[in-house]
DNA sequence: ACAACAAATGTTATAATATAACGTAACATA
DNA sequence: TATGTTACGTTATATTATAACATTTGTTGT
C-alpha cells in the first residue's frame, strides 16, 4: 500500500508547516527518504545513489537550497562533482516530484507529499529562511476559479509568499522588548 | 488630480486582461509612460532619459522581457550599454512600481497601474508569450487569510499562473480542426 | 556469461542572468 | 560658481544553468 497518508510526519512538524526549531530532523529526513525510495519502486524509476544523495542533501538543509550550495556540499564530501551532475539530479527531483524549485529564490527544496498532484503554494521567511508548503484550497480554487472566467488553462503555478514566520516574529519582539 | 483610475486604458484591452491583437498599441504604450510620468512627478523621483527609454522598451515589447533582450534594444538603437546600466533602471523602475519581475522567466513587464500597493499576480501565456496582470480580491484574500491564520508576516508575493490563454487556445483549435 | 542497447554520469566548455567596484558626468541647491 | 548628490559609464566578476560529447553503469535478451 504505496503513497498513502503519513500521520507521523505531520506530527514531526510545527502546526503553521514550518519546521519547528527543536524537531526529530533526522527521523524528518528519514522519513523524505523512505518516502522517496518507495515512490521511485512504485513508479518504476531509478533513485540513484547520486540522486538519492543530493535529495538527502537538500532534506539535510531543510530549507530552500541553491544548486551550487549543493553542489558545495557534494565537493566537500568527497564527490568530485561538476554543475551538470547536480542539475541532473535535480532535473529527476522536479519531474517526479521529490522536490520543488522555488522561483523567487533559484533554490529547491524538498516536497512533503510526494507524488500527488498538488498545487505548491510556498510561504517564505526571510529571517530563517525556511519555507512552508501548503495546499490551501480557498487560495487554489480562487485561482482556478479566476482561470476558469478568463478561459485560462493552467499548466503550471508559482506561489511563493515571503515574508516572516510566526517563530522569527516572536524571537525579533523577545529581542526588542 | 495624479493616479486616478484611467477607464481609457481598459478600454483598450481585452476584457480577460490579456492584451488582444489588434489593440491600439501605441495608444497603449503612450497611456502608460504618460501615466509613469505623471507618477514620477508627483512622487519626486527622476524618469531620466534612459529609465524613460527602458520603461519605453518594455511596453514596446508588451510582455515579459529579459534584461539582456532589453539591452539588445538598446544597443540596435545605437545606445552602447553594457548590464549595469540595464539593471539600474529596472531597479528603478521596480522600485517605483512602475514595472513587475516575473520571477518564473527572469524578465519583466510594465505595470498597468503603477503607485497602487497591489497584489501583482499574473496569468502568463506559454503560446503567446503574453501575461495578464491581475487583482483578483479572492486571491488575495485566500492568501491573506492563510498567513493570519498561521502568524505569517507577508512581504511580498510572488504568483505566476503559466498556460495557455483562451485566444491561444481557440487558435491552436483552429488549427487542428 | 555475453552482446547489444539504454540510462546515468563524468567532463569540458559555454550560455544566461546579475552584481561589485570605481570613475565620470549630470543635476540640484545654495 | 562652488558643493554635494544622483545617475551613468566602464571593467571585471559573480551566480545560475545548459550544450555537447565521452565514459560508465545498468538492463535486456540470448
Ligand atoms: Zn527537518
Ligand atoms: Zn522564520
Ligand atoms: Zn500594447
Ligand atoms: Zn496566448
Amino acid at each position: 500500500m504505496p503513497l498513502q497518508g503519513d500521520e507521523s510526519v505531520k506530527s514531526n512538524k510545527h502546526p503553521n508547516n514550518f519546521p519547528s526549531a527543536d524537531h526529530d530532523h533526522q527521523r524528518c529526513v528519514d522519513s523524505a527518504l523512505g518516502k522517496a525510495e518507495s515512490y521511485c519502486t512504485a513508479r518504476g524509476v531509478r533513485l540513484t545513489k547520486l540522486r538519492h544523495r543530493v535529495l538527502e542533501l537538500i532534506w539535510a538543509n531543510h530549507r530552500p537550497v541553491g544548486a551550487y550550495d549543493l553542489l558545495q556540499q557534494l565537493t566537500l564530501e568527497g564527490h568530485k562533482a561538476s554543475p551538470p551532475t547536480i542539475y541532473r539530479s535535480l532535473d529527476f527531483l522536479l519531474d517526479n516530484g521529490l522536490i520543488h524549485r522555488i522561483n523567487s529564490l533559484n533554490a529547491y527544496v524538498g516536497c512533503d507529499h510526494p507524488g500527488l498532484d498538488h498545487a505548491a503554494q510556498f510561504f517564505i521567511c526571510g529571517a530563517c529562511g525556511q519555507a512552508a508548503e501548503l495546499e490551501d484550497t480557498k487560495i487554489d480554487s480562487a485561482i482556478s476559479g479566476h482561470a476558469r472566467r478568463i478561459g485560462f488553462c493552467i499548466e503550471g503555478k508559482t506561489i511563493e509568499i515571503s515574508g516572516t514566520c510566526a517563530n522569527c516574529q516572536q524571537q525579533q519582539r523577545d529581542r526588542q522588548g
